[in-house]
DNA sequence: GATGAATGAGTATTCATTCAT
DNA sequence: CATGAATGAATACTCATTCAT
């Protein structure tokens, strides 16, 4: 098993750009068979010999395009995070007011988790540790810890700048927490939960020193 | 892989219980081998035969005290949870303000989770979800959310009961969340982190309705 | 050991059809090599590793024609079963006399058990015990007393139905054992050990009420 | 797996006779515990510490009286065979006439594989021919081909010394035949097969020349 | 003698990856 | 380029047998 071992070194992610609109056919098919697969069967069901035939492409196809098994994953993580950065970005329109800043936030990530709960759990838990953090998750975590900073830059009380960084990873972090719990849970869609999440993020945002 | 479907009838933890000092010292040490290998090579990185030798034993003596792979990673849940709970329970001799409440809890899980950092992850995001809901999760859930309950239960702002179940999964995920997260970047000594923590717990927990 | 447990629910006796003529010739030499094998080295001697290496091929390749150990066992029998049925069929042909009917069988069926003595009797004796009747021995088992019973039906002698019922499968097992016994010791060619299994068989279809 | 290969050196049968009266309750008791074993799992599950549990006895003990597994199945046999021919010979008082003798036979060969009939066929169709025949085998044949070699020459049909023998050997292993069908199906208390069984034996052996 | 803990060679099976067609 | 047959290192698990206590 490849993935036992942190691969530092830069790999090619794909060992061929597909230029034609065929193969681009073939690759875009192969990844939504590798997301399918990985968030049906979990990581132990995910084999590439399963991915190839889900894709309904021989295994020899698969391998013309992605080097090896990391690879794929590193591709089907990339596409969901670009996919929970465009659901998230779509929350981002939001007022001025603190208050709408953190409700647009929370709506935003219950949307972005709501993309693919089981897949989303998989890839960060279990799939993302032992990928050396590529550029895709660099990416991710920037545009994602930028909002949360934003939110906290916009906090009126006062605080140094190495505190703001920490209440912005606070804040993630917490609910981040509660919606994998929610997740984890089926309770997704309660809108009971999303106002305590927002209660929470707006008091600790709020709070007065105790 | 035994652990890709999920199975519910209950199995024999153990083939035979060990009952001479040398047959318990072997099981000891096939246990804190196994917790070792899993807390530094991961779950892929995870086989008996690695295991047993880390544990200077046979192979088939592994497979004497343990029926299969399963429930080795059984056994280890189950003694890693039994630890958790040993830690969270010396927090548990605090004061009777909330403040000192949930400054108890925070400081018990931050301890908590300090026990095997590495080996707490792998165990809660990979190998739990795999294994039908034994015994020690289930012993190790209730005793886990009576503590938060009870803090719930303390704060005087006036909530249904179906409200404060509701509050305190919230609360019990967002700590959660948080110091996994402070466990992944290793800033889980930091004193900042625990204070804010509990700042972030104790608003959420007093924070008036906005 | 999977066989040690009838398995009545229906397994797919191969994982994947052979499409081209190379995988085709490669199922062939793994059949035939199982043949070989567990007609040698007999069921103790027989393990899948071996079967691969005599066939010249690697064990990847038997697992992926193969689900398990028994679908391969269960494909030899088949084969065998098939071959057995089409010697038998051949000495079907004969005369309408009730002697000439009992000649063509026991010549039949001494045929038929030349073909692979030993594997016949490791096939009948220990594989097909742990096998839960599969199709191909039903088809047997119905194709070979078909035979018993129309040479019973010619039979003069009066008797009722379930009477001919029971005569038939007498007659098979005396024919059987007597054939099985003469392939132990290695007389199955002997024309002195025919002529007495056919005098035996007429006799005991002719002889009067004692 | 040693019966894998036919050994025909000759072993002792026993590492140690049992002098003491406790040794010998537990030679006892093993040997039971592997009849017990044997016919009620097979011979796929028949391993040495299952007997050995089954006896109630160490493992150790087991081999402290028997050098290896092949020496126990052996002492399983060889008691087996004794029993047999002792049922056997109560049918051995019987009448003058040639129809006595047979019904005689047939009685005593029908009660002779009601003693254990799974047991009898697991040893005679499976441990038999691993084992290179040994003397308690030899003894058996002898004893039992005795009684059907009386029984032709009994039998007034003029035939040559050869053909007697012959004979013998086909009405030996039609019985068994007979017999051993009837046990699998369950049939073997059934009075009409008994009595076609005898009839068929009469017939082979009075029958004139067709 | 008796015990049962320990051993390890052996066996079934999986799956990432290659390469001839 | 696509295919899918073939590979084999890796891994879970069994069981006959030994030997220290």
């Amino acid at each position: 098993m490849i993935l036992a071992t942190r691969i530092s070194s830069p790999r090619p992610q794909m060992r061929k750009e597909p230029r034609q609109a065929r193969s681009r056919a073939t690759v875009e098919s192969i990844v939504q068979a590798g997301t399918r697969v990985l968030s049906d069967r979990g990581w132990a069901g995910f084999n590439t010999n399963e991915v190839a035939d889900t894709a309904g492409v021989s295994i020899g196809s698969l391998y013309q395009y992605f080097p090896d098994k990391e690879a794929l994953v590193e591709a089907i993580l990339q596409r969901h995070l670009d996919d929970v950065l465009a659901v998230l970005s779509e929350s981002e329109a939001g007022g001025r007011s603190l208050k709408q800043l953190v409700d647009d936030l929370v709506t935003g990530m219950i949307a972005a988790h709501g993309v693919h709960p089981a897949l989303h759990r998989v890839l960060l838990d279990v799939v993302a540790p032992h990928l050396g953090s590529s550029p895709a998750q660099a990416k991710f975590e920037a545009t994602y810890l930028a909002r949360y900073r934003a939110i906290v830059a916009a906090c009126p009380r006062s605080r140094g700048k190495a505190a703001d960084e920490i209440v912005a990873q606070v804040l993630c972090a917490m609910i981040e927490g509660v919606i994998h719990s929610a997740a984890r849970s089926g309770a997704l869609k309660s809108d009971e939960l999303k106002r305590e999440l927002i209660h929470a993020a707006y008091s600790y945002l709020t709070g007065g020193e105790p």
